[in-house]
DNA sequence: GGATTGACGTGTC
DNA sequence: AGACACGCCAATC
């Protein structure tokens, strides 16, 4: 069977270095979806049913913002991970974000 | 099989 | 600076 998005999305999330972040849309394009950046997204939402785990908590949105954060277990869970991994959290955005971005595109 | 739906992104007001 | 609008595109119902 061949992987759909969701299963590429999984897999290049995976991929995703600890104290690492990284964006929807930085995904997308390394799939090749361009602008289908919500796909990404919609794909982390069944992260949670996923094999090994996804660390869903290292993408955010190009804002660097926490936006699926209530789509956690528990809402915050996704701040404490990151802050566990040594990512700065401040008002539910990841700082530096420019700084931690991983860029599929450019770091693989 | 058409309509709905998004953990988005960028631009505009 | 914050709020609003539109575009994209695949999966689900």
């Amino acid at each position: 069977m061949e992987q759909s998005f969701y299963d590429q999305v999984f897999e290049l999330a995976r991929l995703i270095p600890e104290g690492r972040v990284t964006s929807y849309g930085a995904i997308a394009r390394s799939l090749g979806a361009g602008g289908s950046a919500r796909m990404v997204g919609y794909a982390m939402a069944h992260a949670g049913a996923a094999d090994p785990p996804v660390p869903a908590h290292r993408v955010v949105n190009s804002s660097g913002l926490l936006t699926g954060r209530f789509h956690f277990k528990t809402p915050g869970l996704m701040q404490e991970l990151l802050e566990k991994e040594g990512v700065e959290v401040k008002n539910d955005k990841v700082r530096d974000f420019k700084t931690l971005l991983w860029d599929p595109l450019k770091e693989l």
